[in-house]
DNA sequence: CCCTTACTAGTCAAGCTTGACTACCCACTC
DNA sequence: GAGTGGGTAGTCAAGCTTGACTAGTAAGGG
């Protein structure tokens, strides 16, 4: 599973109400598109999906209020919710992961109780450790692990990012019981939207003018 | 990019002349359905592409020897090796790089001279640590970052992942430099293919009969 | 001798991703 | 006042990925 649905999912959740290109807008403002296929077809093409299977409602609208073509805006729903926060549950948890997933899971963690959070990183970390040894079980060959040439490397480097990944999630585990941010029902939640007409003050030198790059 | 091509291309280049069933069986040998996209999809797709594209030469075959449909054989061409060697080197220098790929191009790596696959592995170090200090500096606000609040996990999480494997590269270039595996041009190199008939010692319990998951 | 099981070797449609392209409007210059 | 540069908002075709499905043969049991 690609993070594109969770992205658009949450963007969509944290306006409101919003039209393509402002998602668009919001998933380069959180730099997603460096770390996941957050391309312009991909996030319509999300909207479009999700809308037709009754995760978003899809309002049709009377052209652009500043300048271009007519835009679409787009509300979640109740299933979309619950597809969001099942989606954000299950990114935290589940190991095997890709890079974008779980960045993205990181981003809305807050939308969940702090106490959830906790249980769900912690999870996490067994799951790894579980991987971890399943795969060094299974993929030892009886004679060593000389045996398997410089393919062992490819496990090494496997074992090695796991091993990074179980210690990274120690620490923010840490850092979330000694009460850092703000979570679920905790007060004013943290926004990372931009308002209509705000410029991203992380803009890439490559803005999309007419997307030619 | 993602790492089916150049999982395909290596495979047939191991097996000097290979059907798309075999390749799918060394892929599963090496594990890579574990780690990568290598779906049956995927690889007859790839394989047909890349026919298409003058990488892979199509012979048109008659009947199995054992028992199924009839299979079609391919060879990799002169401008499918070139293919080949650069996306092994590309992969191996480029950061920024999903699992999969960088899982594919340290599986290829002896096919390059000693020299130079230490070469490119520093090259790696030097795009990582650029990496590295492109992001810090590009996404820490003014006002420390703090002002992140929980998203500053993202970055925290780039950080420490590009972090353990820039450490786990430099451990593989000091193994390779103290004279680890056998390189291009050094003798018998390391075969990683099964033989017709050979049985995948690494089997998952999940064969794939009628691949009725 | 028939029938089930299992393995061999793939195809296919639906969905997803990507990069290139379109169309519109505004602000500005010349 | 005509042209042009750039931002807004999105479409589209080509390629890639996935999961389900097909079809053929061989081996073994009853």
């Amino acid at each position: 599973m690609s993070a594109i649905r969770l992205l658009v999912l949450g963007a969509v959740r944290q306006h409101g109400r919003a039209h393509g290109y402002q998602v668009r807008n919001d998933l380069e403002y959180w730099g997603a598109h460096e770390w996941s296929n957050s391309k312009p077809g991909s996030i319509y093409h999300a909207l479009k999906q999700m809308a037709k299977q009754g995760l978003l409602h899809a309002h049709e609208i009377a052209p652009s209020t500043a300048g271009g073509p007519p835009r679409t805006e787009y509300e979640i729903t109740e299933a979309g919710t619950e597809e969001y926060l099942r989606l954000v549950r299950e990114s935290l948890t589940s190991y095997d992961q890709k890079m974008d997933v779980k960045s993205a899971a990181i981003g809305f963690i807050v939308d969940l109780p702090r106490g959830e959070a906790v249980a769900l990183l912690k999870e996490r970390i067994r799951r790894i450790e579980e991987w971890r040894s399943a795969v060094t079980e299974h993929y030892v060959p009886e004679n060593g692990p000389e045996q398997l040439g410089h393919i062992g490397e490819i496990m090494n480097l496997w074992l090695h990012t796991a091993d990074a990944e179980a210690e990274w999630t120690q620490g923010l585990i840490a850092r979330i019981e000694d009460g850092a941010y703000t979570f679920a029902g905790e007060g004013d939640p943290f926004v990372g939207v931009l308002a209509e007409g705000e410029d991203n003050p992380y803009a890439t030198d490559e803005r999309h003018p007419g997307d030619a790059r």
